[in-house]
DNA sequence: GTCCGTCTTG
């Protein structure tokens, strides 16, 4: 091998492509080409690497010029090559059943890689016929598409795990990863203990877990293993922990492990540079926006030094779930501004702010400019988010006819948008006909029913809610309980309507009690024995006993908060002269001086 | 020569 070749093939090992291209270019013109022959098959993948489409056709050519295609390495590099560039079907004209694992390893991989599953099943299973045997390799180029194939990971990692291949932790790591994509979150979990109890696991494993947790939403598992991770000392925590755990932070409202997180890292900038992280920063700006600190959200989104479109809606859906829509337009603007197309999630994002903010015409305005100025279509979701802005602002008929207009089937959403637009406008005939779609949309969703039921209620038709309570009992649906709950030292408390589970239940009970009486002496209803103590009023009991003086109270509530106890915080806060925040299943009230933030409106 | 196992936004 002559200096040149060896130094081709080192930039090319080093991810240097274009230097490693550059250089045989130059090097063509005074050594022979047979000498650089070597080179060839790093070449090709540095080309393609780099989606250099005819510099790879080149290669190819030269290739077969110099009958040099019929080295298995350059044929192997051009079936993967075609494969990245997407053109599998170049790679498989490429490919013979007489050729090495190798070969068949780059094809699967190459149909996969391509969402071609079936290709991928079938390369695989040529290679069974042809009585090859498969490598680990083979596997994890084969795994994804058996998943997109809908394939039960059990079956086929018992035929694995005679293999021996399964001792490979990346092997292991994929059917971990398969377990929990299909659903089964306690198979994945079983493969991870063992393979934590035999050495066999990695950080990549306990990533693996972590995310099959977040993607099963199980979030407090997710709180768990990383507490569990973060004690041991064979493995450290890096960008894609962080980004998992602060992701179930994020839904959680667990803003002390939130906390603790973004303090770890930015303790370890100079270890690994984790606060340069996009994904990082992009995961930390959600926490801290649905955890209720839209300060830090902010001071991360200015501390980022690049920022992608997801970035920008992170900090755009912050500032508009916690009412301000003014900023969140403002910031869409900016992003604009800085050369980056919103894509439809952050058409949503500014979408939703505008109607949680009344901004009804802004709202109008983004929406109508979305095909030809932003170049998004609107898909359901934005029109479900169009009804929903329409009919906050009282403009029922004007919803309707979106619906009726649209390009599309609406789905439950649109219709459920509709009818809790009924609910704040009272509009019982309405309400009655969303609901008559929505239920046979989702005829599960409770939420709906409790909807109408309570738009019956507001109206004084109780027939009305009899036949809904009626309606559930034979469906033998349940109303979801409520429930709220406030992060205290690291620990979660959390509250159900009329509980007396709590250790400290005398002293919040009484708290409860006194604020209610305090709320009376002014003016204010309290819901009072019939309705019971809905689960927020404890909580801020709680949050009352065990928070410093003038520090604000933060609860977390798993539905809407009713009318009455809007009313009542917002007294309270008055009352106790601190801020109350509230995170609901929809937005955030800030509730101050006797004010709340959504004005009234959500 | 083939490789992919983990990652954010509604």
């Amino acid at each position: 091998m002559t200096e040149t070749t060896i130094a081709i093939l080192s930039l090319a090992r080093q991810f240097r492509y274009l230097d490693a291209l550059r250089q045989f270019k130059i090097s063509l013109l005074t050594i022979h080409f047979s000498h650089l022959l070597p080179t060839l098959p790093l070449l090709v993948k540095s080309s393609s690497a780099l989606f250099l489409h005819r510099t790879t056709y080149q290669l190819h050519s030269l290739s077969v010029k110099t009958n040099s295609i019929s080295h298995i390495h350059v044929l192997t590099s051009l079936i993967s090559a075609y494969s990245r560039l997407r053109y599998p079907n170049l790679a498989s004209r490429l490919f013979l059943p007489i050729l090495p694992v190798v070969c068949y390893n780059a094809l699967i991989s190459g149909f996969t890689l391509n969402s071609m599953s079936d290709q991928s099943f079938s390369v695989f299973r040529l290679l069974l016929r042809n009585s090859l045997s498969f490598s680990a390799t083979t596997l994890l180029s084969l795994l994804p598409s058996l998943l997109s194939l809908q394939f039960h990971a059990r079956p086929v990692h018992a035929i694995v795990l005679k293999s021996g291949l399964s001792n490979d932790p990346s092997v292991g790591n994929a059917f971990l990863s398969m377990y929990a994509r299909s659903g089964e979150v306690s198979e994945a979990r079983k493969l991870f203990d063992e393979m934590v109890e035999r050495n066999n696991g990695d950080l990549i494993t306990w990533n693996a877990m972590i995310s099959g947790y977040a993607q099963n939403s199980m979030a407090d598992q997710v709180i768990r293993l990383y507490r569990m991770m973060i004690k041991r000392d064979d493995v450290l925590p890096d960008s894609v922990t962080f980004v998992g755990v602060l992701s179930s932070c994020a839904s959680l409202g667990a803003t002390d492990v939130g906390r603790e997180v973004d303090r770890r890292i930015k303790a370890s900038e100079n270890r690994s540079p984790l606060s340069g992280n996009t994904f990082v920063g992009n995961a930390l700006i959600n926490m801290h926006a649905r955890c209720g600190d839209l300060k830090r959200a902010r001071e991360v989104f200015d501390s980022m030094t690049e920022r992608t479109v997801v970035t920008w809606t992170a900090v755009i859906s912050g500032y508009g779930m916690h009412g301000d829509g003014e900023a969140a337009a403002s910031l869409f603007q900016a992003m604009l501004n800085s050369g980056i197309r919103p894509d439809g999630v952050a058409m949503l994002s500014v979408l939703s702010a505008c109607s949680h903010a009344g901004m009804t015409d802004v709202g109008m305005r983004y929406f109508s400019g979305m095909t030809e100025t932003f170049g998004v279509s609107p898909s359901v979701e934005h029109y479900a988010c169009m009804v929903d802005l329409l009919g906050r602002a009282g403009l029922l008929k004007g919803a309707l006819e979106l619906i009726q207009s649209m390009p599309m089937k609406p789905d439950g959403a649109v219709w459920g948008s509709l009818l809790g637009a009924c609910k704040i406008h009272r509009d019982v005939r309405m309400g009655e006909a969303a609901f008559s779609h929505v239920v046979e949309l989702e005829p599960e969703n409770v939420g709906y029913y409790v909807l109408l039921s309570n738009i019956y209620t507001d109206v004084g038709e109780m027939e009305g809610v009899a036949k809904i309570r009626r309606m559930m009992k034979e469906k033998g649906l349940k109303k979801d309980a409520g429930c709220s709950y406030i992060e205290h030292k690291q620990k979660i408390h959390l509250f159900l309507a009329d509980d007396q589970r709590h250790p400290l239940k005398k002293d919040i009970y009484q708290t409860v009690r006194r604020l209610e009486a305090m709320v009376e002496v002014r003016g204010g209803g309290v819901g009072g024995e019939v309705r019971g103590v809905h689960s927020e009023k404890l909580a801020i009991g709680f949050g009352l006993l065990s928070t410093e003086v003038g520090m604000r109270i933060v609860v977390m509530k798993n539905l809407r908060v009713c009318n009455d106890c809007h009313e009542f915080i917002k007294l309270v806060s008055e009352i106790i002269g601190r801020e109350v925040v509230v995170r609901d299943a929809s937005r955030f009230h800030h509730f101050r001086d006797g004010f709340c933030s959504c004005k009234d409106f959500w």
